[in-house]
DNA sequence: TCAAAAGTGTTATCCTTACACCCATGT
DNA sequence: ACATGGGTGTAAGGATAACACTTTTGA
C-alpha cells in the first residue's frame, strides 16, 4: 500500500504536469489571456440585431468583451456578466456559452499582431425593451455582417452573383490544398454550405459558411490575418462588415446556435415581451430563422404544443382584427422533455 | 475624418483594455492556465467505455489531459491531439469541443488547492480496434462513474433507494438557498432531472443530474472541493467513482453530447468497424443511449434514411441466420441536412 | 369598401408504431 | 427441434402541410 504522503506526491506530480511548473515545461511560455465575448441578440422591428461596441477603428465594430480574471470572478459567466454590465450598463438575462477559440493568427490587430488570446464566446438573448437602460453600444442588424444570410427578400443576390462563382474558382485553384481531415471535397462542401445546385439551404450552417469564406480569403478578416491573401480585392464591405479580432466568427457561432436552439428549447420567449400576439411571436421566429418560410399552422403548433396560453386580453390596432394576447406557459418545462418551436419550412 | 495613426491608436487602446497591459488592469493577476481534457469514448462488448489514466491517487482516475501552449500548437484541437498521442500513443479521429469551465474551487488537488485553471473539455469517438496501439490508459465503463445512468437492467436501484430520498431531503433543508437564476424550484428540478414521480427519464440530462448531485454534496468531488460539506458521508463510491479535478463533470458533458448528437448526426459510425450488421449497429446505439428501448423497426429506419448500404457480404455465426453486412453511406451527408439515428423509445 | 390580419375547419398525406409472421443458421 | 437472431409485410394512428373560408378591425 502506498503511504499517504506518497500519494500526495503523485497527485502533485500530475498537477504539475499540467500547469507546467517543472521540467515538463517547454518554454517560458507567457501564459495566455482569456477573453470573454458576448453576442447579445434581440429582435427590433422584426429584424434580428446584435449589440456592438462601435470603435470607429479600421477593423470595424466589436462585441462587448473583456478579460477573464479568476481573482475577480468565481465563474466565467459571472465574469462575462460583469464585463457587459460595465461596458453597456445592460443586465443580461439568458446567457449560454458558445465555443472557445484559440487559433493562432485570428486575433490580429494592426500594430500588435497575434497575441495569445483564448476567446470564449457567449450568446445572450434579451428583448429590446428590457435594454432601455443601455448606455454604450449600438444595435445592428446581423445581416450587416452576413448579407448572404438575409433571405427576407428571397434568395440574396450576393449568393449567386458573387459568392458562388468566387468560391468555385477558389476551389479549383486550391483543389490540392484541401485538408485531408475534411471528409468532403471542397466543391461539395461549398454546395452543401450555401445550398447551391439543388442542395437545400440550411439556415443553421452560418458558421460553416463564414469559415468557408474566410478560408477562401473573401472576408476582410482573412486579409487582415494575412493567411490566404489569395484574392486581393479592394477593401470593401461586399462580403459583410468586418469586426474586430475573431468577433465575426463568434457572431456566426451565435446565430447558428439560436437558430438551432429555438427549435427544441423555448428560448424564443427570451426575445419577447411578457405578453404578445401569435403573429408577433411568428414574426420573431421568422426574424431569427429567416422568413417567407412558415405557415398559418404556426398558430396551431405553438398552442397545441402547450407553449403559450391566452391571457384573456386583446390587442387592437394590429392592422386588422384585434388579436388575443398570449403569454409563455412556463409549465411546458415540467411536461415536455424538449419544448421548442418545431417549425418546418415551405416553398411559398 | 480621423487620421490613420489616430485610428491605430484607438484600436490599440481597445486591445489593451482586454489584455490588461495598462491602467485597466486590476491585479497583478497571474494569468490562468489552459487545460485540455479529452473524453475518449468507444463501445466494447456492447458497453460504453471511456479512456482514463489510472493514477492510483486518492482522487481517482483522470481523463487524458494537458496544458495548452499556444507557442507549440496552432489551435486548441491540435494541442489536444498531440497531448493525447503523447500520453496514450493513440491517434484520434473524430474530435469535438464540449465546454469550457473555470469555476473557482472545482479543480482542487489535495496540496495545491484551486489553481487558476480554465479547463476545456473535448469529446473524441473511436472504435476500440483502431485503438490497438494504445499504451497507457484503461478503458472503463462510464457507468462506473455514473451508476444512476445504467438502465441496462431496468431502473437502477440507486435511483429510488438513495438518490431520490437524499436529494429531496436536501431540497427541503436548503429550500431558501436556491438561486433566483434557476427558474424552477429545486424539487421540480430534481423531479425533471431524474424522471421521478411520473416525469420521463431524459437520457440526455447527464450533466444536469451530476451537477445536482454535486450541489447536494452527494458526490465525492463536492466534499473534496469543500463547498457543500452538508452531508458528511463516509468516503465511498456509492454515487459513482470520483475523478480528478473536474473530470467527472467533463465526462458527464461528453455523455450528454454523444447521446444528443447521434440523433441528428451520423457520428455513431465513428464507433463502428468499417463493416457491420444492423444488429451490431443497434447494439452500439443502445450502448450509448441505454437499452430496452428501441424496436425492430430500427433496421427499416436506418436503411430508409439512407444511412447505410449493404456491402453484399454476409456474416455467419451470429447466433442465428447469417446477417448481411452494411457500411456507412457517406453520401447521406450530401443529401440530408441532419442525418442521424432518429430513434424513439418504447416501454417493452 | 377594402386591405390586412385574426381566426376556424377540413382534408390528404406521410411517417411511425405496433403487430404478425416467415427465414436461416448453430447447437 | 428449437432458440436465436435475420428479415418482410401491413394495418392503425397520429402529426402536419395545404387549402378553403369566415370574422373583425382601421384607413
Amino acid at each position: 500500500m502506498m503511504s499517504d504522503a506518497n500519494m500526495r506526491r503523485r497527485s502533485r506530480a500530475v498537477h504539475e504536469r499540467m500547469v507546467g511548473t517543472t521540467k515538463d515545461m517547454r518554454h517560458d511560455d507567457p501564459s495566455v489571456e482569456i477573453g470573454l465575448n458576448a453576442a447579445i441578440v434581440a429582435v427590433i422591428d422584426d429584424a434580428p440585431v446584435v449589440l456592438v461596441i462601435n470603435d470607429e477603428s479600421n477593423d470595424g465594430d466589436s462585441l462587448p468583451f473583456g478579460r477573464f480574471s479568476p481573482l475577480d470572478h468565481q465563474t466565467l459567466e459571472i465574469g462575462l456578466r460583469s464585463w457587459v454590465e460595465e461596458q453597456t450598463n445592460l443586465g443580461l438575462g439568458y446567457v449560454e456559452q458558445l465555443y472557445t477559440f484559440a487559433d493562432r493568427g485570428r486575433h490580429a490587430v494592426p500594430d500588435l499582431k497575434d497575441p495569445h488570446v483564448v476567446s470564449i464566446g457567449y450568446l445572450a438573448l434579451t428583448n429590446a425593451d428590457k435594454a432601455e437602460t443601455m448606455q454604450r453600444g449600438t444595435w445592428r442588424s446581423w445581416y450587416q455582417f452576413f448579407p448572404w444570410e438575409d433571405w427576407r427578400k428571397g434568395t440574396p443576390k450576393i449568393l449567386e452573383q458573387e459568392i458562388a462563382p468566387r468560391l468555385k474558382q477558389w476551389a479549383e485553384t486550391h483543389a490540392g490544398h484541401s485538408k485531408p481531415s475534411q471528409s468532403l471535397p471542397t466543391l461539395e462542401r461549398i454546395r452543401m454550405c450555401f445550398g447551391l445546385d439543388g442542395a437545400t439551404w440550411d439556415e443553421e450552417k452560418v458558421l460553416e459558411r463564414y469559415e468557408l469564406l474566410y478560408e477562401a480569403g473573401l472576408v476582410e478578416e482573412a486579409n487582415r490575418d494575412e493567411r490566404e491573401a489569395a484574392s486581393q480585392w479592394e477593401r470593401s464591405d461586399r462580403f459583410g462588415k468586418q469586426m474586430q479580432f475573431d468577433h465575426r466568427r463568434i457572431l456566426a457561432t451565435a446565430i447558428s446556435r439560436v437558430r438551432a436552439k429555438i427549435k427544441y428549447r423555448p428560448v424564443i420567449f427570451e426575445l419577447m415581451q411578457e405578453e404578445f400576439t401569435l403573429f408577433e411571436l411568428q414574426k420573431t421566429v421568422e426574424a431569427i430563422l429567416g422568413p417567407h418560410l412558415h405557415k398559418q399552422n404556426f398558430r396551431r403548433l405553438v398552442e397545441s404544443a402547450g407553449l403559450v396560453e391566452p391571457t384573456g386580453e386583446v390587442r387592437t390596432r394590429t392592422g386588422g382584427r384585434p388579436a388575443k394576447l398570449y403569454r409563455f406557459r412556463r409549465n411546458v418545462l415540467l411536461e415536455r422533455p424538449a419544448p421548442g418551436v418545431r417549425v418546418k419550412h415551405t416553398r411559398s
